[in-house]
DNA sequence: AAAATATTCGAATAATTTGGTCGATTATTC
DNA sequence: GAATAATCGACCAAATTATTCGAATATTTT
């Protein structure tokens, strides 16, 4: 091969398929290997162990993320589509990484330390996304936020609340209609006017 | 539990569905049971074993299949529609159903014996159904076809070639497209008029 | 209510799977 | 052609998992 780190990434896609239809305990390093057509043992010439490669995976798929939603923000203009943009894209992308979350909380007591470490992270940063869109908005007259930092906080914890029906069962509740009700929430508020 | 013969259909659609999800081989005796609120133990004392619920959960496939199919060509009249019909669902079920058989060729050599006897019990049936269609169409002069059973084969043939993929890798080949022009050549052949 | 039967269960076990190691082998580079 | 990079198969120890078994609990029958 050619480039070292270009064959890692190879493997981090691959792998990230597998992992992604059934989570890390179901899926096995013979089947990563296979799918990349190599012997078993030559993933170990890329990578230490199973649990590294899987950290790979998430931290990509962070990655992935992070760009799909900075594209989606700057897709639109306006501070209601900005933010209609933002939460459907990564509530979308959320339903997707189910998996990979059903997997590591499986059953097993030993959450991944880089999970959280990640997720922390990616909070913080979607916390500074949302109060940008809302200050944005409140800039231009669309928005009237008393607190840019508070109600960042409150649009997160919604979202927060919509996740968690994701990693029981999927499917019982229709995401996007509850998101729009919260969205509808967020932008008109419930006091008549 | 009042009807044990009930309780056995109950374990066969609780593993059913995690048969469908992650197949034979990862499908494991504890998640059965956990989803089923039940000691591992317990299964036992309905089923012999891991392959015996299995085997009834792709005998149970196939009959609800076979369902599925008598109603898709009764539900309409002409034999151009049972004909359409009868192919479309056949083939979304196999689409469904691929999880099942990936399972089973996974790697190892050792097929299930009872997947092909049902197969081909269910294949003969299949071409007593096209006959039938074909034949009822030549009836009602809607077709043309000089053998019905030779035609009901060629028409499986198609089939069981559309299959294959499906069995390889997912999604790489519209499964509908394609079947839409093998109707194209079943109904109007390739000879121009 | 006692006996018989049906059902569930947890712990133990036996068989299989699987993540990971190692030395050898093959390809690539110097 | 030596040195290095990359791949591989055989092997192993640990973990997982299917299955067994005897005991416990519930249900039915007498």
């Amino acid at each position: 091969m050619v480039n070292k780190e270009e064959f890692r990434k190879k493997i981090i896609n691959t792998a990230g398929q597998i992992f992604s239809r059934y989570g890390f305990r179901k899926t096995t390093m013979d089947e990563i290997s296979k799918a990349l057509k190599m012997g078993k043992s030559s993933i170990y010439y890329y990578f230490p162990g199973k649990e590294e490669i899987f950290e790979a995976v998430v931290l990509n798929e962070a990655n992935i993320l992070r760009n799909e939603l900075t594209k989606a923000i700057k897709s639109v203009e306006s501070p209601l589509e900005k933010m209609r943009n933002y939460v459907f894209v990564r509530m979308k992308a959320f339903e997707k990484l189910s998996n990979y979350y059903n997997a590591i909380f499986d059953k097993n007591l030993d959450h991944f330390d880089f999970v959280e470490t990640i997720r922390a992270k990616y909070d913080r940063e979607e916390l500074a996304i949302l109060r940008l869109i809302l200050y944005d908005g409140a800039r231009k007259k669309v928005f009237s936020v008393a607190n840019s930092e508070y109600t960042a906080l409150a649009v997160q914890t919604a979202l927060k609340g919509l996740e968690v029906p994701l990693f029981w069962k999927k499917k019982d509740v229709d995401i996007e209609e509850r998101l729009n009700g919260i969205l509808d929430v967020l932008f008109y508020g419930i006091v008549r006017k």
